[in-house]
DNA sequence: CTAGAACCTCACGTTGGCGTGAGGGTCAAG
DNA sequence: CTTGACCCTCACGCCAACGTGAGGTTCTAG
């Protein structure tokens, strides 16, 4: 399939698919006249990069992936970065999660210090 | 304190403070002469500000963010503006965990045929 | 009083993931 | 055989969160 449908069914650009095979994650077919060819999987692949994009993984770590992504042929090598690249996903959820807790507990102390604000019964200690 | 204390002590730059400054997010008091004086809190409050920078918050979330570590003083714009902050880190977490579950299973996937490949009894169906 | 460390204000450079033309081929339809 | 939709390759623009001098003042130790 041509670039334009690839990009409507994955919810991409144009200008993304191009960007995604400079940096390696895609290589498409050409047509004698220079025009990209892509396979129907790809919709599935781009859709895929963009969890990792939004997961903070970069077009280098991505590209590390790929042979795990499209057909399983992985060194030892490659198989510890990916390992690597997992684990520091992993840490960044874990610390996401701490924020997102300090962050209610910052909410949740706001909203009783505007409630007492509101109710004037409350008998306010350190405002 | 003066700004290189502060940045050594928040394990931030001089600059970093600098911009956080240009960003609304800090507010020190200034010498005679200009420099920068910053409070004791001013440490912590700092490092909280990498953990949202690091948790993807922009400068522009985290000011919004400020009067409720500040002091508590918010109005119900404010609240509401800090709830939807609150919500897309949310999201975010949540997303970020299922990539993470759909990268461990990329891994075991590969895992599993890197195995085959090193015992060659198995009889393998695909490549 | 003087050296050097630390501070100040511009203001341009960097990295990533694209957006957005410029200028020009290509392909299906009428 | 021409139109218009879609494709191509440069190549500069953009935004965020700082890094990195340049060029100059201020503070502190000896």
């Amino acid at each position: 399939m041509k670039i334009g449908e690839v990009a409507q069914r994955a919810g991409v650009s144009v200008r993304a698919l191009r960007y995604y095979e400079e940096q390696g994650l895609l290589s498409p077919e050409r047509t004698a006249s220079g025009q990209r060819r892509y396979t129907e999987d790809t919709v599935e692949v781009v859709r895929l990069f963009q969890q990792f994009y939004a997961a903070g993984l970069s077009s280098r770590a991505i590209a590390t992936l790929l042979p795990c992504v499209n057909n399983g042929h992985t060194t030892t090598t490659q198989r510890r970065m990916l390992h690597a690249d997992r684990d520091r996903l992993a840490t960044r959820v874990e610390e996401m999660t701490h924020t997102l807790h300090r962050l209610d507990q910052l909410i949740a102390a706001d909203e009783r210090s505007a409630t007492l604000a509101e109710v004037p019964e409350g008998h306010h200690h350190g405002v």
